[in-house]
DNA sequence: ACCAATAATAACGTATCATTTTTCATAACC
DNA sequence: GGTTATGAAAAATGATACGTTATTATTGGT
């Protein structure tokens, strides 16, 4: 009998150094083209080798850094072509996700989704631009767990992530965060009316917004 | 089978062990439930466990095996709903890479189609079974390739080879073989013309004749 | 200034110890 | 007599330390 393997949840030292290293580069404290040396990292954590190496093997096959054999582990340098790319792979699958979210609206999500919108709302209302990042996590994962789609969920998580890493997204100057808090309310708001061609649309529309504000930034930063 | 481990040493062990382990799995070898023991692994292929282990935690992040903390590993037991949610996602993104395909294509990768065409035509004529597989993977890798996105292709492959492990396709019977490779000739010919709307069209109808013929081979499975 | 040889460094893999889980046998209880 | 508890032994994972090999940096010589 296999089943009861899957239930338990213990967090390991692997683990916890993966989420870490992860945060870090997330945080953008490790910059792309950083080496991250294993014995550095191992003396810095107080723990030994085994469990840096896992953690960084987990992180090459997510593309958050690259390993060279017998060189060593480095942050990926994502190239902005890279990145674009990444925004053409989110419109079809976050598309896919607000569609699939309003085949599958139960009561319990359709709440959740009217407790975010009202959030959301508030937050604007009070121009709290510290929540922003949070919110925009919060909105995001809402919508991909209501696809209820597990490898859907896993596959966006992991773009977004990548997009958070290395798309240096310049919001508060542009007044972006607030455009971008705003379609996402609409989208919400699609969804709980269960009007499925909406929420399609303004979710395309709204990746497309979030790409051209990623270009937009990029020029700046390379005018300067 | 396990004979040709000392000649090679290009490449690090623990990418062989990776590429062994995950062919195994996708052969069929290893079976749903089945247990990893690093122990008898590396026994097994006469190394220590650390290559092992390494390949183990690269396979789990890429959802072929789960690992449980303090137990051990086992073959992803993929259930029917979750292989019919990748279907899902397998529809929207190949729609997406057939789109791609059309907007990118160049001189180069247009005789590449036209050569496998002709290649798919010719092993149809001859009724060369024993190759369908290995075209059906060549055809796969060609159009998402041809996408030209780095990413988009690493999560296709990674999907693909997903529905490779753990969905038995119950090909041969059915006359489904036959039938994927015509709609795939027509998909190839629709984007050597350039035909973004067809190529996306057919793409989309060939997922949902995949989607339903694998439904159709579990209700057979089970009725036994 | 450039090349070669050598030393230092860091990744790769093995071996070992420690901790936890599982298994199996014995015993107690219903 | 059969089922469940308990505990010790075996087995498997988690982590560390160590040796080896390859790459990089440095030094010395031409």
């Amino acid at each position: 009998m296999v089943s009861n393997w899957t239930e338990d949840n213990l967090i390991s030292i692997r683990e916890r150094v993966y989420i870490h290293i992860k945060d870090l580069i997330l945080e953008g404290e490790f910059k792309a083209g950083d080496r991250l040396v294993e014995r550095e990292l191992a003396e810095r954590l107080n723990i030994s080798r085994t469990p840096i190496r896992e953690a960084l093997f987990r992180l090459e096959s997510q593309g958050f850094v690259k390993t060279v054999p017998r060189k060593g582990v480095i942050v990926a340098d994502i190239s902005e072509k890279e990145i674009i790319e990444v925004f053409t792979i989110l419109s079809s699958l976050e598309v896919l996700a607000a569609k699939l979210a309003v085949q599958k609206l139960d009561d319990e999500t359709k709440s959740k989704f009217i407790a975010c919108i009202n959030k959301v709302k508030a937050c604007l209302q009070d121009k709290r631009e510290s929540d922003y990042s949070d919110l925009h996590f919060e909105m995001n994962h809402l919508l991909y767990s209501s696809a209820k789609n597990t490898k859907l969920y896993e596959i966006l998580s992991g773009l977004s992530d990548y997009i958070k890493a290395f798309a240096k997204l310049g919001y508060k100057k542009t007044g972006r965060a607030e455009q971008s808090m705003e379609e996402h309310i609409k989208i919400m708001e699609a969804i709980v009316n269960q009007e499925t061609e909406m929420a399609e649309f303004l979710t395309k529309i709204h990746i497309e917004n979030s790409r051209k504000a990623y270009i937009e930034s990029v020029k700046k930063g390379e005018k300067k």
